[in-house]
DNA sequence: TTGTACGCGTTATCAT
DNA sequence: ATGATAACGCGTACAA
């Protein structure tokens, strides 16, 4: 690569110092109108561009922030994301994006990586590993900047940014129970995970809160993946007394169970109602468009950047935990409406 | 945050140099056994973490790739970040991931964000934007480390990998007319771009090389969105000669033909046949299940980075060229089979 | 208002 | 085999 032009060549060329330079260039109050605008105007002409590095190095900031999050090829994460950039390319920064596939080993992996990268901060979606809570104690004590979205874990002054999936699930139950549905089903996923066990007990309650009994056998756990969906939907459908609802924590699920309940020969909504959660968008142009939860991810992501920002504003500060809720939203449906 | 331990800290306490603490840690050869050993050792106890900035500062490298996409929530270029990562991450790189939206001034600065950033190399798919060549000029210029990937532009000397989209597009339309279609549509895109030039060459080609007309009015460009591509299909389906067969170069307006199709009461396979192109996951899991070219993203992405660390490692010597253009892979599915 | 001088953490080039 | 020193490019207290 060509070399750059340095604060010093800039330098040189004016009979100035460095020094000088550097304060002409960012606004230094005390620099006279003239010199200002003369270093300015020669850094353009020679195509001056600041050096992040040095600046890094000297600031002990890299401008760079990691987000950690399990894929980024759902559109529910590529869009918190989004919203991260959105947020944070404005005010200079750079994001750095990482993916754990829900594996412990590449988390801890890619945490410990952006750490050495001297990032200013990490923005996480954890991944289904249960107990290791070590890295982010080493975090913790690190004070490094740290945020959960979506997925968090429950840690003594970290903030974070989550939907309300208590909310969610509830809303979803009681939209089947007012189609008339009488046996809901649940296709849960890991509930080591936070989301995953409000969802669940979003579920229980509203059945519990209309009067129905909750059957501890129309609830399975299973991986968010189309074939899982499918597996776990033909164990329901050969019952005695099969379900005549499926709520799916994930929209992947409830593809599968979509599926298997056609393949199965009866039809929705009229025999069984699906509804999931995430609105991916595949479930609004199925030719049987599926009933989902919204979750703003946009907003999610938004909002963890901004919390980030204030958190770094407000360095020596004593540190406020943030715990944003945001609100879910019921999007109805074919697979549910009757 | 925390203060981090430094090769001036073991040295201290080891009664050493920096220097030499730093070149036990880099096994520089000459350097005694016991001193490298017992440096280890304490850095280790210490904690002790290389500071990435200041070796970049020094050694003029960042060890970060810019990777910029038109967007990252489609699964191919997911899937393209993704088989760049492994091939970058075991050699200590990292990816930072900029995304264009095919908007023009977004990509400009994004590669500028880069540049500014330090990055050792660019691996791009460019975005639509036709002429403004400029940005890729003057990465040139500055001897930036280049490589194209899926949508690239001719430039001298710099390496691309692509697939063989005329290839693929040719395979697709014999496959059309092997299944007895008489009049095929396709649903081009921007040609200002290599891929949807010769997707759109190899159509016309294997038309002609069948003895069929080539007929202008059955050829019409528009965005990869699903609505595009509803609103062009209801277009052909209006001629006097509905066409009974779509060549689509994307998946999306592919799903978006197949919506119209069946909306205006006819068939597919049997009234109209439909290939789109990419192999993006929901072709597989529709009901109808889409007919479509894949790509094999990983592998592209592991290619682009392998030519880039070539590339890196062969600093002076004299730049050669690569151009690497993968098969592609006709997948045929129901919406094809007749 | 501008210059001087030093430090951020590393590595590379001399010496020793 | 190890030490001393300079350099990477920038920002900033201190001095002038």
């Amino acid at each position: 690569m060509k070399k750059k032009t340095t604060i010093y060549d800039i330098a040189a060329k004016l009979n100035l110092t460095a020094a000088t330079v550097s304060r002409a260039l960012n606004n230094n109050e005390k620099i006279s109108k003239n010199t200002r605008k003369l270093v300015k105007q020669t850094a353009l002409e020679m195509n001056y561009e600041q050096n992040t590095l040095a600046r890094a190095l000297k600031s002990g900031k890299s401008f760079n922030v990691g987000v950690v999050v399990p894929r980024m090829d759902s559109n529910f994460f590529a869009s918190v994301i989004r919203g991260i950039e959105e947020e944070l390319y404005p005010k200079g920064y750079h994001v750095i994006v990482c993916q754990t596939h829900d594996q412990e080993n590449l988390e801890t992996g890619n945490i410990n990586s952006l750490l050495n990268a001297q990032v200013d901060g990490i923005l996480i979606s954890i991944s289904k590993s249960n107990d290791n809570t070590n890295v982010f104690d080493s975090l913790l004590e690190k004070q490094v900047p740290l945020i959960f979205f979506d997925r968090k874990r429950d840690m003594e002054g970290i903030s974070s940014v989550t939907i309300d999936d208590y909310q969610g699930a509830y809303s979803a139950v009681k939209h089947l129970i007012d189609q008339g549905c009488k046996r809901i089903a649940h296709l849960s996923n890991d509930r080591t995970l936070e989301i995953f066990r409000d969802r669940y007990r979003g579920y229980k309650q509203a059945l519990i809160d209309h009067g129905f009994e909750f059957d501890e056998n129309l609830v399975v756990e299973c991986a968010s993946k189309i074939e899982e969906g499918r597996r776990i939907t033909k164990q329901f459908l050969e019952m005695d007394q099969r379900p005549d609802a499926i709520f799916s924590s994930s929209d992947f699920t409830a593809l599968g169970a979509i599926q298997e309940i056609k393949a199965h020969g009866l039809n929705i909504p009229q025999d069984v109602c699906v509804v999931g959660f995430s609105n991916e968008p595949f479930t609004r142009f199925m030719d049987l468009s599926i009933s989902t939860i919204d979750q703003s991810p946009i907003e999610m992501g938004r909002l963890t950047a901004k919390t980030f920002l204030e958190e770094v504003k407000s360095k020596k500060k004593i540190k406020n935990q943030q715990t944003i809720i945001l609100e879910p939203e019921l999007i109805i449906r074919k697979s549910s409406s009757r």
